[in-house]
DNA sequence: ATTCGTTAGCGCCCCCTGCTGGG
DNA sequence: CCCAGCAGGGGGCGCTAACGAAT
């Protein structure tokens, strides 16, 4: 069943299997079983240490971009790459015309328009817009 | 049956760089 | 010209989920 039965002491978060939320009270605890051997770096999962490997060690990149060169260690980081190929912009301000590429460029966009920012970048309204300056 | 390794996917944060507008 | 603010591109890690292999 999809039934999570697993429960962490800790935060009463629910797993489905023993491994997970084995490998979630190690986040709380700190305990970081998978060392890398060439570095000081420890980690929680082998997934982790995995791709640390890869991305400072081995320098292996499996993802590659059909369109450039460029060459990735993560499918994510190679789907956020081609958007700058397309041009797709997935995540869109509320408040202004911007839209990101990138859900974290979205969020430091964010920040343009926060109370302190306000008199400095007064985004440019439509009609249908409803946002009210005090 | 349980654990482990791998892969996949979401997210967060940081850095560097280039552009632009104001002083 | 210089500087601050901002966005674009990318690197690296945190964490969870699913699944097959190994124990």
């Amino acid at each position: 069943s999809d039934e999570k039965r697993y429960v962490c002491h800790l935060c009463l978060k629910a797993f489905h299997t023993a491994t997970l939320l084995h490998n979630h009270v190690n986040v709380h605890t700190g305990t970081r079983p998978y060392k890398c051997n060439d570095c000081d770096m420890a980690f929680v999962t082998s997934g982790e240490l995995s791709r640390h490997r890869r991305y400072k060690h081995t320098l292996e990149k499996p993802f590659k971009c059909s369109v450039c060169k460029y060459s990735s260690v993560e499918a994510s980081k190679m789907r956020r790459h081609i958007r700058s190929h397309t041009g797709e912009r997935p995540y869109a301000c509320d408040l202004c015309s911007y839209a990101s590429k990138d859900a974290y460029k979205l969020k430091r966009h964010m920040i343009t328009h926060s109370e302190n920012n306000l008199p400095l970048s007064i985004p440019p309204l439509s009609m249908t817009d409803r946002i009210e300056y005090n």
